[in-house]
DNA sequence: TCTAATCAGTACCATTTTAGTCCCGATTCG
DNA sequence: CGAATCGGGACTAAAATGGTACTGATTAGA
Protein backbone atom coordinates (compact mmCIF):
# COMPACT_ATOMS: atom_id res chain seq x y z
CA UNK A 1 0.00 0.00 0.00
CA UNK A 2 2.55 2.95 -0.90
CA UNK A 3 4.75 2.04 1.49
CA UNK A 4 8.52 1.68 2.43
CA UNK A 5 9.65 -2.08 3.72
CA UNK A 6 9.20 -3.06 7.14
CA UNK A 7 12.89 -3.46 7.58
CA UNK A 8 13.13 0.39 6.86
CA UNK A 9 10.57 1.20 8.87
CA UNK A 10 12.61 -0.92 11.51
CA UNK A 11 15.93 0.53 10.39
CA UNK A 12 14.54 4.54 11.63
CA UNK A 13 13.57 2.98 14.95
CA UNK A 14 17.13 1.40 15.56
CA UNK A 15 18.54 4.74 14.25
CA UNK A 16 16.65 6.62 16.37
CA UNK A 17 17.74 4.43 19.25
CA UNK A 18 21.56 4.84 18.88
CA UNK A 19 20.55 8.58 18.54
CA UNK A 20 19.38 8.45 21.78
CA UNK A 21 22.72 7.83 23.52
CA UNK A 22 24.90 10.28 21.37
CA UNK A 23 28.46 8.91 21.66
CA UNK A 24 27.99 6.09 23.35
CA UNK A 25 28.74 2.39 21.76
CA UNK A 26 25.50 -0.16 22.12
CA UNK A 27 26.34 -3.34 21.18
CA UNK A 28 23.08 -5.28 19.05
CA UNK A 29 21.90 -7.26 21.70
CA UNK A 30 21.37 -3.78 23.83
CA UNK A 31 19.15 -2.31 20.41
CA UNK A 32 17.55 -5.77 20.05
CA UNK A 33 16.39 -5.03 23.69
CA UNK A 34 15.43 -1.62 23.31
CA UNK A 35 13.50 -1.42 20.37
CA UNK A 36 11.74 -5.14 20.80
CA UNK A 37 12.75 -6.46 17.53
CA UNK A 38 14.58 -9.75 16.80
CA UNK A 39 18.95 -9.60 17.24
CA UNK A 40 19.28 -11.43 13.93
CA UNK A 41 16.98 -8.84 12.40
CA UNK A 42 18.65 -5.81 14.18
CA UNK A 43 22.12 -7.15 13.21
CA UNK A 44 21.38 -7.34 9.00
CA UNK A 45 20.18 -3.70 9.69
CA UNK A 46 23.06 -2.74 11.32
CA UNK A 47 25.58 -4.04 8.55
CA UNK A 48 23.40 -2.21 5.62
CA UNK A 49 23.58 0.88 7.91
CA UNK A 50 27.05 0.71 8.61
CA UNK A 51 27.89 -0.28 4.87
CA UNK A 52 26.14 3.03 4.29
CA UNK A 53 28.01 5.25 6.45
CA UNK A 54 25.45 5.88 8.93
CA UNK A 55 27.12 3.84 11.92
CA UNK A 56 30.45 3.22 12.59
CA UNK A 57 31.36 -0.31 14.01
CA UNK A 58 33.18 -1.54 16.83
CA UNK A 59 34.47 -5.26 16.80
CA UNK A 60 35.32 -7.46 20.03
CA UNK A 61 34.53 -7.52 23.52
CA UNK A 62 32.28 -4.12 24.29
CA UNK A 63 32.17 -3.90 20.43
CA UNK A 64 28.92 -2.21 18.80
CA UNK A 65 27.82 0.49 17.05
CA UNK A 66 27.39 4.28 17.26
CA UNK A 67 26.15 7.16 14.98
CA UNK A 68 29.29 8.05 11.64
CA UNK A 69 27.91 11.67 12.18
CA UNK A 70 26.05 14.29 14.32
CA UNK A 71 21.79 13.25 14.22
CA UNK A 72 21.43 16.47 13.13
CA UNK A 73 23.24 15.62 9.86
CA UNK A 74 21.00 12.37 8.90
CA UNK A 75 18.26 12.24 7.08
CA UNK A 76 14.96 10.24 6.99
CA UNK A 77 16.17 9.89 2.97
CA UNK A 78 19.75 8.52 3.95
CA UNK A 79 18.20 5.93 5.68
CA UNK A 80 15.73 5.24 3.29
CA UNK A 81 17.99 5.06 0.59
CA UNK A 82 20.42 2.90 2.60
CA UNK A 83 18.09 0.06 2.85
CA UNK A 84 15.89 0.15 -0.43
CA UNK A 85 18.44 2.43 -3.05
CA UNK A 86 17.60 4.78 -4.84
CA UNK A 87 13.81 6.67 -4.05
CA UNK A 88 11.95 6.77 -6.88
CA UNK A 89 8.00 5.47 -7.22
CA UNK A 90 7.32 4.21 -10.43
CA UNK A 91 9.67 1.94 -12.78
CA UNK A 92 9.10 4.15 -15.61
CA UNK A 93 11.80 6.52 -14.44
CA UNK A 94 14.05 4.41 -15.24
CA UNK A 95 13.45 1.77 -17.70
CA UNK A 96 10.73 2.91 -20.46
CA UNK A 97 9.79 0.08 -22.81
CA UNK A 98 6.41 0.84 -23.41
CA UNK A 99 6.12 4.33 -23.96
CA UNK A 100 4.67 5.13 -27.03
CA UNK A 101 1.47 7.82 -26.66
CA UNK A 102 2.06 11.20 -25.88
CA UNK A 103 -0.38 10.51 -22.49
CA UNK A 104 2.57 8.54 -21.12
CA UNK A 105 4.79 10.75 -20.90
CA UNK A 106 2.39 13.23 -18.88
CA UNK A 107 1.86 9.96 -16.40
CA UNK A 108 5.80 10.32 -16.03
CA UNK A 109 6.69 13.68 -15.78
CA UNK A 110 3.81 13.82 -13.38
CA UNK A 111 5.38 11.07 -11.20
CA UNK A 112 8.89 12.48 -11.39
CA UNK A 113 7.24 15.50 -9.87
CA UNK A 114 6.01 13.40 -6.96
CA UNK A 115 9.11 11.42 -6.97
CA UNK A 116 11.30 15.00 -6.35
CA UNK A 117 8.29 16.19 -3.44
CA UNK A 118 8.68 12.62 -1.55
CA UNK A 119 12.52 13.38 -1.67
CA UNK A 120 12.86 16.73 -0.45
CA UNK A 121 10.44 15.94 2.35
CA UNK A 122 12.05 13.39 3.66
CA UNK A 123 15.30 14.79 3.59
CA UNK A 124 14.07 17.65 5.68
CA UNK A 125 13.25 15.22 8.41
CA UNK A 126 16.38 15.01 10.31
CA UNK A 127 16.89 12.17 13.00
CA UNK A 128 17.02 14.87 15.55
CA UNK A 129 13.57 15.79 14.20
CA UNK A 130 12.99 12.08 15.33
CA UNK A 131 14.09 12.50 18.24
CA UNK A 132 12.51 15.38 19.38
CA UNK A 133 9.64 15.82 16.96
CA UNK A 134 8.34 19.12 17.17
CA UNK A 135 5.16 18.80 16.12
CA UNK A 136 1.50 20.18 17.24
CA UNK A 137 -0.60 17.21 16.26
CA UNK A 138 -2.68 15.18 18.71
CA UNK A 139 -2.65 11.81 18.44
CA UNK A 140 1.15 12.05 18.56
CA UNK A 141 1.32 14.88 21.28
CA UNK A 142 -0.91 12.34 23.13
CA UNK A 143 1.15 9.58 22.49
CA UNK A 144 4.15 11.54 23.57
CA UNK A 145 2.89 13.12 26.70
CA UNK A 146 1.84 9.81 28.08
CA UNK A 147 5.36 8.42 27.65
CA UNK A 148 7.19 11.53 29.06
CA UNK A 149 8.56 9.83 32.42
CA UNK A 150 10.96 8.15 31.01
CA UNK A 151 12.85 10.41 29.04
CA UNK A 152 15.64 11.22 30.98
CA UNK A 153 17.47 7.37 30.57
CA UNK B 1 12.16 0.70 -3.13
CA UNK B 2 9.49 2.86 -2.13
CA UNK B 3 7.59 2.52 -4.90
CA UNK B 4 3.95 1.65 -6.02
CA UNK B 5 3.11 -1.33 -7.12
CA UNK B 6 3.10 -2.29 -11.41
CA UNK B 7 -0.59 -2.44 -11.34
CA UNK B 8 -0.59 1.30 -9.73
CA UNK B 9 1.74 2.08 -11.91
CA UNK B 10 -0.27 0.87 -14.88
CA UNK B 11 -3.75 2.47 -13.89
CA UNK B 12 -2.67 5.88 -14.38
CA UNK B 13 -1.59 5.19 -17.90
CA UNK B 14 -5.41 3.47 -18.06
CA UNK B 15 -6.55 6.07 -17.06
CA UNK B 16 -4.76 9.08 -19.05
CA UNK B 17 -5.57 6.81 -21.83
CA UNK B 18 -9.29 7.38 -21.47
CA UNK B 19 -9.15 10.62 -20.56
CA UNK B 20 -7.50 11.31 -23.67
CA UNK B 21 -10.66 10.51 -25.29
CA UNK B 22 -13.33 12.48 -23.11
CA UNK B 23 -16.46 11.13 -23.40
CA UNK B 24 -15.74 8.04 -25.59
CA UNK B 25 -16.42 4.74 -24.68
CA UNK B 26 -13.56 2.65 -25.38
CA UNK B 27 -13.59 -1.16 -25.14
CA UNK B 28 -11.00 -3.19 -22.85
CA UNK B 29 -9.72 -4.06 -25.90
CA UNK B 30 -8.67 -1.23 -27.22
CA UNK B 31 -7.11 0.49 -24.04
CA UNK B 32 -5.35 -2.46 -23.90
CA UNK B 33 -4.06 -1.73 -27.08
CA UNK B 34 -3.87 1.61 -26.75
CA UNK B 35 -1.49 1.06 -23.99
CA UNK B 36 0.79 -2.12 -24.73
CA UNK B 37 -0.94 -3.74 -21.72
CA UNK B 38 -2.24 -7.34 -22.01
CA UNK B 39 -5.18 -7.81 -21.93
CA UNK B 40 -6.70 -9.16 -18.96
CA UNK B 41 -4.69 -7.19 -16.72
CA UNK B 42 -6.53 -4.01 -18.28
CA UNK B 43 -9.81 -5.56 -17.77
CA UNK B 44 -8.67 -6.40 -14.21
CA UNK B 45 -7.32 -2.71 -13.66
CA UNK B 46 -10.91 -1.87 -15.22
CA UNK B 47 -12.81 -3.36 -12.70
CA UNK B 48 -10.91 -1.98 -9.75
CA UNK B 49 -11.21 1.08 -10.74
CA UNK B 50 -15.12 0.98 -11.56
CA UNK B 51 -15.29 -0.22 -8.12
CA UNK B 52 -13.68 2.79 -6.98
CA UNK B 53 -16.07 4.92 -8.90
CA UNK B 54 -13.72 6.18 -11.42
CA UNK B 55 -14.69 5.04 -14.61
CA UNK B 56 -18.12 3.97 -15.47
CA UNK B 57 -18.65 0.71 -17.53
CA UNK B 58 -21.25 -0.11 -20.14
CA UNK B 59 -22.15 -3.77 -21.12
CA UNK B 60 -22.92 -5.40 -24.30
CA UNK B 61 -22.00 -5.33 -27.59
CA UNK B 62 -20.40 -1.50 -27.51
CA UNK B 63 -19.91 -1.41 -24.27
CA UNK B 64 -16.45 0.00 -23.01
CA UNK B 65 -15.07 2.17 -20.17
CA UNK B 66 -14.80 6.17 -20.04
CA UNK B 67 -14.38 8.35 -16.58
CA UNK B 68 -17.18 8.90 -14.20
CA UNK B 69 -16.28 12.31 -13.83
CA UNK B 70 -14.22 14.91 -15.79
CA UNK B 71 -10.71 14.47 -15.91
CA UNK B 72 -10.01 17.54 -13.92
CA UNK B 73 -11.63 16.17 -11.02
CA UNK B 74 -9.80 13.04 -10.82
CA UNK B 75 -6.29 13.09 -8.84
CA UNK B 76 -3.35 10.40 -8.24
CA UNK B 77 -4.21 10.17 -4.87
CA UNK B 78 -7.30 8.80 -5.79
CA UNK B 79 -6.05 6.31 -8.40
CA UNK B 80 -3.16 4.96 -5.81
CA UNK B 81 -6.17 4.65 -3.19
CA UNK B 82 -8.25 2.37 -5.86
CA UNK B 83 -5.84 0.16 -6.45
CA UNK B 84 -3.58 -0.22 -2.92
CA UNK B 85 -5.77 1.14 -0.36
CA UNK B 86 -5.21 3.67 2.06
CA UNK B 87 -1.78 5.76 1.64
CA UNK B 88 0.65 5.56 4.30
CA UNK B 89 3.84 4.50 4.42
CA UNK B 90 4.78 2.70 7.32
CA UNK B 91 2.68 0.18 9.16
CA UNK B 92 2.98 1.64 12.86
CA UNK B 93 0.52 4.33 11.85
CA UNK B 94 -2.07 1.54 11.96
CA UNK B 95 -0.74 -1.19 14.14
CA UNK B 96 1.51 0.06 16.77
CA UNK B 97 2.16 -3.00 18.93
CA UNK B 98 5.73 -2.85 19.19
CA UNK B 99 5.91 0.69 20.58
CA UNK B 100 7.60 1.40 24.29
CA UNK B 101 10.31 4.23 24.04
CA UNK B 102 9.70 7.64 23.27
CA UNK B 103 11.94 7.56 20.51
CA UNK B 104 9.48 5.89 18.73
CA UNK B 105 6.63 7.67 19.09
CA UNK B 106 8.86 10.56 17.19
CA UNK B 107 9.52 8.08 14.23
CA UNK B 108 5.66 7.53 13.97
CA UNK B 109 4.90 11.49 14.02
CA UNK B 110 8.10 12.03 11.29
CA UNK B 111 6.25 9.21 9.20
CA UNK B 112 3.15 10.97 9.84
CA UNK B 113 4.66 14.26 8.48
CA UNK B 114 5.86 12.00 5.24
CA UNK B 115 2.96 10.84 4.52
CA UNK B 116 0.82 13.58 4.75
CA UNK B 117 3.35 15.52 2.24
CA UNK B 118 3.36 12.25 0.03
CA UNK B 119 -0.44 12.83 0.05
CA UNK B 120 -0.95 16.19 -0.37
CA UNK B 121 1.49 15.93 -3.63
CA UNK B 122 -0.68 12.72 -4.86
CA UNK B 123 -3.98 15.02 -4.57
CA UNK B 124 -2.54 18.07 -6.16
CA UNK B 125 -1.81 16.42 -9.67
CA UNK B 126 -5.10 15.74 -11.61
CA UNK B 127 -5.63 13.15 -14.53
CA UNK B 128 -6.04 16.32 -16.60
CA UNK B 129 -2.74 17.82 -15.39
CA UNK B 130 -1.12 14.59 -16.84
CA UNK B 131 -2.58 14.83 -20.16
CA UNK B 132 -1.37 18.83 -20.80
CA UNK B 133 1.78 18.61 -18.31
CA UNK B 134 1.85 21.90 -16.52
CA UNK B 135 6.06 23.16 -17.09
CA UNK B 136 5.76 24.98 -13.71
CA UNK B 137 5.45 23.18 -10.26
CA UNK B 138 2.99 25.34 -8.48
CA UNK B 139 0.99 22.93 -6.60
CA UNK B 140 3.98 20.55 -5.88
CA UNK B 141 6.43 24.00 -4.25
CA UNK B 142 3.02 24.74 -2.14
CA UNK B 143 2.68 21.04 -0.50
CA UNK B 144 6.49 21.40 0.30
CA UNK B 145 6.66 25.02 1.88
CA UNK B 146 3.95 23.30 3.54
CA UNK B 147 6.06 20.71 5.10
CA UNK B 148 9.03 22.85 5.84
CA UNK B 149 6.91 24.99 7.91
CA UNK B 150 5.45 22.10 10.00
CA UNK B 151 9.75 20.92 10.46
CA UNK B 152 10.78 24.14 11.62
CA UNK B 153 7.70 25.13 13.78
C1' DT C 1 48.01 -16.69 25.13
C1' DC C 2 43.52 -18.40 25.72
C1' DT C 3 38.73 -17.42 25.86
C1' DA C 4 34.57 -15.10 25.44
C1' DA C 5 32.17 -11.36 23.37
C1' DT C 6 31.05 -9.20 19.39
C1' DC C 7 30.78 -7.81 14.58
C1' DA C 8 31.18 -9.49 9.22
C1' DG C 9 29.72 -12.06 5.47
C1' DT C 10 27.11 -15.27 3.14
C1' DA C 11 23.87 -18.46 2.08
C1' DC C 12 19.50 -20.35 2.85
C1' DC C 13 14.46 -21.04 3.69
C1' DA C 14 9.57 -19.88 4.62
C1' DT C 15 6.04 -16.87 3.99
C1' DT C 16 3.59 -13.39 1.87
C1' DT C 17 2.53 -10.45 -1.81
C1' DT C 18 2.06 -9.53 -6.54
C1' DA C 19 0.96 -10.21 -11.14
C1' DG C 20 -1.03 -12.43 -14.54
C1' DT C 21 -4.45 -15.79 -16.56
C1' DC C 22 -8.65 -18.17 -17.18
C1' DC C 23 -13.40 -19.38 -16.86
C1' DC C 24 -18.16 -18.75 -16.72
C1' DG C 25 -22.22 -15.92 -15.93
C1' DA C 26 -24.75 -11.56 -17.01
C1' DT C 27 -25.99 -7.93 -20.10
C1' DT C 28 -26.85 -5.55 -24.31
C1' DC C 29 -27.29 -4.72 -29.26
C1' DG C 30 -28.73 -5.96 -33.77
C1' DC D 1 -30.84 -15.85 -31.15
C1' DG D 2 -25.96 -14.85 -31.16
C1' DA D 3 -22.02 -12.10 -30.85
C1' DA D 4 -19.64 -8.66 -28.18
C1' DT D 5 -18.59 -7.07 -23.92
C1' DC D 6 -18.36 -6.40 -18.92
C1' DG D 7 -18.51 -8.78 -13.91
C1' DG D 8 -16.84 -11.74 -10.53
C1' DG D 9 -14.06 -14.93 -8.78
C1' DA D 10 -10.62 -18.68 -8.55
C1' DC D 11 -6.29 -20.22 -9.62
C1' DT D 12 -1.24 -20.34 -10.44
C1' DA D 13 3.41 -18.81 -11.08
C1' DA D 14 6.83 -15.78 -9.79
C1' DA D 15 9.05 -12.55 -6.98
C1' DA D 16 10.02 -9.94 -2.94
C1' DT D 17 10.43 -9.97 1.85
C1' DG D 18 11.69 -11.18 6.26
C1' DG D 19 13.88 -14.06 9.13
C1' DT D 20 17.54 -17.57 10.44
C1' DA D 21 21.81 -20.15 10.62
C1' DC D 22 26.50 -20.82 10.16
C1' DT D 23 31.27 -19.73 9.85
C1' DG D 24 35.02 -16.47 10.20
C1' DA D 25 37.45 -12.25 12.00
C1' DT D 26 38.60 -9.10 15.68
C1' DT D 27 39.27 -7.46 20.22
C1' DA D 28 39.47 -7.12 25.47
C1' DG D 29 40.81 -9.00 29.36
C1' DA D 30 41.93 -12.79 32.54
Amino acid sequence: MLRVSRLTDYATVVMTCIAASPGEVLSTAQIADATHLELPTVSKLLKTLGHAGLVESFRGVNGGYRLARPASTINLAEIVEALEGPIGMTECGVSEGQCDRESQCGVRGSWQRINSVLDDALRAVSLADMLHPPVHRTQVTVALSELKGRTTA
